[in-house]
DNA sequence: GATGAATGAGCATTCATTCAT
DNA sequence: CATGAATGAATGCTCATTCAT
């Protein structure tokens, strides 16, 4: 039934009715408010289920990655692709925010997004040893590495990107790398001994 | 009575009622659809408004800016600036993607975003002879610069972000000029004349 | 638009839909709601109405009554002349007793309750001095006097009384009398100087 | 799974759904409804099954009175008790006139209170030879009999009586035998042979 | 006997919009 | 320009009841 999803990002969480997902999933309204308790419930259902897909795939990603080079590029790449493969969730996840259904569904989220970040960190501590990465706070990191990639997926989604997702996953992958890595002189300075 | 936008920033728009903005704004029902041709409009309006104001600043800043670096690192900050600033509309521009919202400023838009990509296409044309930039395409500059702000800003309206936004900004512009500053092969490779 | 009475009395409160309503009052759903905040407001203001007709008018009939006995007898025939010209209004204040409905008039009601207590007392601490009643607590007056009028009641409006009201009434008046009145002793005891 | 009561004299039939009962007996809606025809059926069953104990115990009373005075003096004082006893009973019987309930009962009550109502008449019949009741109507006597006690219950479950129910059941059974017990001169009126 | 998923009619309520004053 | 009563379609949700397991 979560193909409400559906709903969702056809016409966003407010414009779709009940009727709407009822008739799409092929059930009756009864049927629905014996699984769900109400339509926020069944957006927040859907947006926790979401968010731990991706949660699970990113981490998987860093898990696979030991270098921070790997990593970086790899979770460029898997952005992309999340949002290429999950297209419906992407934009109902990434470019939506109804307070009600984040409210909803917030206790979730706090529990999932912590095991998220706790993930990533236990990543980049594993990575810090190899002295690749700028030393940068935890919401930077995230900032520099997904933030060109949801922008690009925004203007993807939107039709108005010039460009192949795919040509731009290299270029992405490439500049998050830039942004991220370190000088040849951080490491220096980090690790040399000073004389 | 655009202060219609408090209330869609607090509700969202499609939560938000003709008799919510009437009572904000003090005003009676028929006195709003003296007006506005409706709540559409209104949103329209505000979100027009929004992105003028957006676009307008932003073009100031290429305008001065005269060096690839300039143009980069000005951009991020007065992103983040603006978001500070205009916090409300901030969230209602660049978090709230509903899709009716967006459909229905659809028309003017169009125009606003034209005359913003061109403003800053010529911009990039007027830098490209400096080859301080490496060569992008369009949407992933877009990407590198605004993204990773645009990302950060989400995290600090969301009152996650570990750091202030003042010392994220310098970071974030760094970090936008290492990803789109030229190598420099990139201008050898381009330019000089192989031998 | 307190001919929702109509529909309260004919169906009861729950089973009335605010469509019978509507349909009753030549009135749209929306009129409806920009009058009265919903149905249970309906059933209060209707209660309330019931509630301060019937006290105003007993209280009137106290006003005018300079002996116990008018007044006792007043009260048993204005009780049941009321059912009989308010039948609507009696089978809806008499015999329902929603909790709803009576919850959200409960604060016009204390008032309207205080008001009609406060009434009846001073006029029976003005008939006191004659002793002319039984000396009784207030809630046994009120039983006494208008719980057989009310009883009868019930009995007529659901149609099993085998007997006309308005010969009931006298006989009604006079039971009430006789047991509130005052024996002979009763007053040789409280007055006369002991010996 | 009569403790589908309780759930009545909470909300009130209307407002107690099958739902509530199945969730406050511990049972299935599979169950109930493997017992009970429906929820109408519920409420009947509960009715009547109210009435029968309340009418069998009143006429228990009037089995064991002799004399009118000890007749109308012991059902008050039965009324009162049983009240008290079956509060929740009294409150969904007494109380809540709810005339889809009433009418669903319907069949079953006419066939009880004929019963009742010839038990009383008989008992009636039985004390008259006495002249000890001034002669009346049988609504009037019910009224007059029952009709302060009930009143009286009505104040005291809402919780405003100003009088403990025991105290006042003394009062109102003396008041119930000032209203039906015959002047001396009834009798001799109706029984003595004029000279 | 018990269970609980499924059904769909019915309902209270909201809300954008109109329009007479 | 302002007001607020009126409109009625649309919507989220409840609930009695059925029935396959």
């Amino acid at each position: 039934m979560s193909a409400a999803l559906e709903c969702f990002t056809d016409r966003g969480y407010a414009a779709t009715s009940i009727e709407d997902i009822r008739r799409r999933a092929g059930a009756s309204v009864g049927s629905v408010y014996h699984h769900f308790a109400g339509k926020e419930a069944i957006a927040a259902a859907v947006y926790v289920e979401g968010i731990r897909s991706y949660h699970a795939g990113a981490l998987a990603v860093l898990a696979g990655s030991d270098t921070a080079e790997a990593g970086v590029r790899g979770i460029v790449t898997y952005h992309l692709r999340w949002v290429v493969e999950h297209r419906s969730h992407a934009q109902f996840l990434l470019f939506h925010g109804e307070p009600e259904v984040s409210a909803l569904a917030a206790d979730s989220l706090r529990a999932l997004n912590e095991g998220y970040r706790g993930g990533v960190q236990s990543w980049l501590e594993r990575i810090a040893q190899r002295h690749e990465l700028r030393p940068l706070p935890y919401d930077v990191y995230a900032s520099l590495v997904v933030g060109p990639a949801q922008e690009f997926a925004r203007r993807w989604v939107a039709g108005v990107a010039d460009i192949e997702i795919d040509s731009a996953a290299r270029l992405l992958a490439d500049a998050a790398w830039r942004a991220t890595r370190a000088d040849r002189d951080d490491n220096a300075v980090a690790d040399a001994p000073r004389q």
